[in-house]
DNA sequence: TTGCCATTTGTCATAAGCTGACATAATTTG
DNA sequence: CAAATTATGTCAGCTTATGACAAATGGCAA
């Protein structure tokens, strides 16, 4: 997903970073492979090292738990939304940033529909699994809490509207996530976020005019 | 909390089920004590099975893990809300059937206050506790989608709007959560929810109005 | 009371997730 | 090539969690 070696020169990523990464590819690819085929609880983290041919140490050299590899990709999207949100113009409206953010992350679900529909299956094959889900997509409520903030001109720990907002966002998101998973594909991730933050729009344009009202009253 | 022996018939619940009530309580009030003053991760359930006198095979047979020890008495308040929940006059409101279940949290947290800072306190201290937390809050969403599924008068399954407001809902429940978990019962935590709650009138109004519409056109 | 039944608990054994400590091998750097 | 750095392997151990079976305990009826 994205950066290649950008030119010639270059350190060359070294052998030591190439290998390390390669590891962490393959123990991840292994990983959700075996968990797929053979179920998540039937497969031990030492099944996976073995497979990868690798000890179990090192498993949790890279991954600090057995679940995390399941969220590694994930946290890649989350990552570079963040970075597009940082960088959006300020005077963009807070509805048309998050809109932004969530084509984002319906091109990489979309892009990469095998793999987190192999990810959701295992996923909902267990509810300690889902659970885990849960808590990896609360994470959004971090990188959505700044442009809301922002937006609102207020600091999230004093004012609850932002934490609110933030969160109701994430639930939509939630939502489609479900609803995706639960349609093997049939609608894209696109028209499933589309849909779910539709519902929110209320919210906005009343967050949107008290905030106008509130800079030139 | 709340029902004591109602009467002096009834086969006295046994004792047999007293002996188990009892068990259980002591369980949850020392593996509580015992975390919050010697810190979750450095109590094993071998320490609260041995306080209590019981061995820890037993906890097992109370509690499906660790953790869950933590979470029973939420687990009480949502099945009383539920309850008064469903029990509740279908002309009402939505908005005002959801303060209705408000009002019984609040006053749940606020007259258990010593209990719940406390839980708050352990949670607070573990990264992985707050996780659990926010999973257990999680929960409240399948309390509230039925209320919210009976006043839209749609599938949840269909219908992403229920799902996304009930998940609303739920968000300023969890924020008003963590801010009263922040100021030390300073605030009540009937204001908190009423505040984080007052966020989403404009989604309340715009979904109410959108139904009466939809029943008189 | 006695004796049978169901439930609860204890004991034993074991798997699996994780973690620290240290040795070893591989890579980079001078 | 030698030294410093970093990745990996090995080993040892703790804790959570669970299955299997025996023992104890309370409920209930003859």
């Amino acid at each position: 997903m994205g950066t290649g070696p950008r030119c010639i020169k270059r350190p060359e990523v070294g052998l030591r970073e190439y290998k390390r990464d390669r590891t962490r590819r393959e123990l991840r690819e292994t990983a959700i492979r075996l968990f797929a085929q053979d179920g998540y609880h039937e497969t031990t983290v030492d099944d996976v090292a073995n497979a990868v041919g690798v000890s179990p140490r090192t498993f949790y050299r890279y991954f600090p738990n057995k679940e995390e590899v399941l969220f590694d990709a994930s946290t890649d999207v989350r990552a570079r939304v963040a970075e597009v949100l940082s960088d959006i113009d300020p005077a963009t409206s807070l509805a048309d940033a998050i809109a932004e953010a969530v084509v984002e992350v319906a091109a990489t679900y979309d892009g990469n529909a095998e793999l987190f529909q192999q990810l959701a299956r295992i996923m909902g094959a267990s509810p300690e699994l889902r659970s885990a889900g849960l808590e990896d997509l609360h994470r959004w409520e971090a990188v959505y809490v700044p442009i809301v903030g922002r937006h609102l001109k207020g600091d999230p720990e004093t004012d609850a509207t932002i934490g609110v907002l933030a969160g109701a966002i994430v639930s939509a998101q939630r939502i489609a996530h479900d609803r995706w998973m639960a349609s093997d594909q049939r609608q894209s991730m696109a028209s499933h976020l589309k849909e779910s933050l539709a519902v929110l729009e209320p919210l906005f344009v009343a967050i949107e005019s008290a905030s106008r009202t509130r800079r030139a009253p």
